[in-house]
DNA sequence: TATGCTATTATGTACTACATATATACAATA
DNA sequence: TATTGTATATATGTAGTACATAATAGCATA
């Protein structure tokens, strides 16, 4: 008879863990808001009683993610976080698994079949005479490179355009990895064909369609990429 | 007459931040793939001519979105990152800008209105299945808490639904800040009114519908948070 | 008033020492 | 032989000290 052996995870947390937990708690109870200057690494440490050494990798975190700004002799202030601030220099799709290659390509895909009903709450006359400018220009018709370019000036602005700093941020964030697949695409050599609606079809909707309609468009202008998901999912 | 002073910004990069841009780039020429070992840290610090510290504050970063993996006499190996990770620790909403929280809320319904096409792909007879039994369970009609619950194990299922761990990674970071915001919207007095099409209405939509029918179905499920961005809008 | 100097101070970096955990090998035991 | 115990080597984790660097504030100076 076997038993199932699996006791416990037993994860010991580590005294940076461990002191991040800390200084968090201690954040929130105090009511520190965005702008607050914090105590000095010394007093963190003291405090605490660990290695300024330790507050200093818990605080890099907090850092990272730009919740913590710091200056020389002025000490930390907490700032509200910038979640991707950090995380976009390390993107390098080359390291990464394919799958996750994979499910960060089909997350912009999800990402912009959503945007619709932001993008009808906020956008201006201005901004649909500029998307159509983009959308215009005639580069689209020469070289895939120019076309590229394009497709990110364009979908960029409709990011824009929610003015959703975070999403925008986070779809600047996507952008390497969405290229970088495309780019794998065509090496294996699946013709990356163009979606029956183009840029110009999606400004019309704008100009006198509906949210609804924008989706529908915005899957059409998609469909070679949800075409190809389709095909991975059949050979499974 | 005034001249325009803004030179440049002058970004001094620390040495952490540099050192973190070279191990990069070191992995990718290098064509490091996840799985493979990583330099120690004394090699590393000795190779860049930095303290073993700086090198430490780097793969700290690493570490945080779980790129690096570090065992105690094994040293480090390269991982694909999970970027939510280390993020969802820090992600307390108490201390974060209203801003930052009225966009994360407004991306969890992005991605929401953005899901259709990956659920269609994907799901099987017995995900509507266990779809339907959680919608049909009676908590619904009793009090706001067990109606929450429900909402997030709903939704929560679909998005596991879409066979993307990273974006149900992204969900589960994102809930404490949905459920903040719903909280906040509940003590201003604002009513939180159910949408018109309920859980078991999308489940109906899934069994026989199509990708087009279920992202009008959740857009008019979630139509009272759609309502709610209206409002704030107007007041602008 | 504007500029220059100086002291102060909190973070940034370096270095050393030791603690801790674990992979590996080998011995001991049944 | 297979399992368990023991020892050792080793890379990361933590501590502590010292100094470098940048930025603030105050005062002095022109």
């Amino acid at each position: 008879m076997t038993r199932d052996l699996s006791l416990k995870p037993l994860q010991t947390l580590s005294m940076a863990d461990r002191v991040e937990l800390r200084i968090l708690e201690f954040l929130k109870n105090n009511q520190f808001k965005p702008g607050d200057a914090m105590p000095k690494e010394i007093e963190l440490a003291e405090a605490l009683g660990v290695s300024r050494n330790v507050v200093r990798e818990a605080l890099g975190r907090f850092r990272m993610i730009g919740m913590v700004e710091t200056k020389k002799r002025r000490g930390m202030t907490l700032q509200s976080p910038d979640f991707f601030k950090g995380i976009e220099r390390l993107l390098e799709p080359e390291i990464m698994a394919d799958e996750t290659l994979e499910d960060l390509f089909q997350l912009r895909l999800v990402i912009e079949m959503g945007l619709s009903e932001l993008i009808f709450l906020n956008i201006t006359q201005q901004d649909i005479e500029e998307l159509e400018k983009i959308a215009s220009n005639p580069s689209n018709a020469t070289s895939q490179v120019f076309r590229l370019e394009q497709e990110i000036e364009f979908h960029g602005r409709l990011y824009e355009i929610t003015g959703n700093k975070t999403l925008y941020r986070f779809q600047r964030m996507l952008l390497p990895v969405f290229e970088y697949v495309i780019q794998e695409e065509i090496k294996l050599g699946s013709d990356v064909k163009k979606g029956q609606v183009t840029h110009l079809d999606l400004v019309e909707i704008l100009k006198s369609g509906t949210p609804s309609a924008f989706r529908e468009g915005m899957y059409q202008h998609l469909k070679p990429h949800f075409d190809g998901l389709k095909r991975k999912q059949d050979k499974k």
